[in-house]
DNA sequence: ATTCGACCCTAGCGCCGCTAGACAAACGAG
DNA sequence: CTCGTTTGTCTAGCGGCGCTAGGGTCGAAT
């Protein structure tokens, strides 16, 4: 019996080392890097051990983005736990979510812009991902305004977030004005 | 002299013939169903022919995403244009602007979220590109509020629809309160 | 000790973007 | 009109991609 449980260690164990070699290459070089041949030499196991952990690459970007969304939702509301007073947390809210996009674009791009196989506002969405919306609802939820429904506004509070987050990173904002653009944004959407 | 006009004349439409090709075929199919095998093939020509008039794939992209610019900012001027006041304006500009992504996908993903190799903010970007956003500007910059730079109040509102338009698109926003969406990004932002 | 099954690897398929080199058609010079 | 030469296009192929079939190895259970 414990023979089983210690080979379900070691494939689990090898599971996160994909994961972890994934996202560390595609950080480092992008996702176009990261190609089947490449991840399996780094974790030093053929090409096919890849699709025993996962139905393919699609799924690996998958894996990373439910990663990547535990953690921006930890580091929102770590950000937002930080700050006093809805104005304070929903500035602080903003930039803990640019500043996780910017530092983690490989993540990112697996969480909103690759796709990853994952469904996204429906009954069946992966929990991580439903949490992270939660974070950003938990915060945003109180500044809505009267008569707002609190979703649909941390719904667009979000999307411009992404905005700026993906024109950013892709050079198509200049970078050097970030910091008034997020409090512009807050300025006019919050109601506090 | 007339025969080299004749032969510009063909190539510029064979060129005409390539951009129209691919970008029916990413509508109809998205991007990755535009190879440059399958292009060769539609347009009745061999792979090489496309390489006489374009870099690569990418610069391929980048042809259509032009293109887009130039249609975007038509339209979005036109939907100002006819409109009566600000807010009715800038209402109609947002509109616009995201009824061209949802009906446009692929042009919209060719100027905004692939590589084409186009350069943004910077002094040699495209004409077509800052022309999009000056159109943007014309509307925007009369609602930016008192202190508020109109660039910088313009980049900000474009994220916001910008990150409505990809998420939406992308599946990641139930579809069905586009509207009211918009409506309170407008009510929030703009200054009327 | 032997059987058996889980596990992993080699090899290869059909695609991709892109390019070298052969070849034909059209041109200009005599 | 003929004959190089240039221009244009095609065939064929390179290396790399995601993914999979099938065979061999090695440890566990009997």
């Amino acid at each position: 019996m414990s023979v089983r449980e210690r080979k379900e260690r070691e494939r689990a164990g090898r599971e996160r080392l994909i994961l972890a070699t994934a996202r560390e290459l595609a950080e480092q070089q992008g996702w176009d890097a990261v190609t089947t041949r490449r991840l399996a030499e780094r974790i030093e196991y053929s090409q096919p051990v890849l699709y025993s952990h996962f139905r393919g690459k699609r799924e690996i970007i998958g894996a990373v983005a439910l990663e990547g969304a535990a953690e921006m939702a930890a580091a929102l509301r770590a950000a937002a736990y930080a700050a006093d007073g809805p104005r304070a947390r929903v500035t602080a809210l903003a930039r803990a979510y640019l500043d996780f996009a910017e530092h983690n674009p490989a993540v990112y791009d697996a969480m909103f812009l690759l796709d990853g196989g994952l469904a996204f506002a429906e009954e069946d969405t992966p929990e991580p991902l439903k949490d992270a919306f939660a974070a950003l609802l938990e915060t945003l939820g109180e500044v809505a305004g009267d008569g707002v429904h609190p979703g649909l506004f941390t719904e667009v509070f979000w999307a411009a977030l992404h905005g700026l987050a993906t024109l950013a990173r892709a050079g198509r904002l200049p970078p050097e004005d970030t910091e008034w653009r997020t409090e512009l944004l807050v300025d006019r959407l919050a109601m506090v």
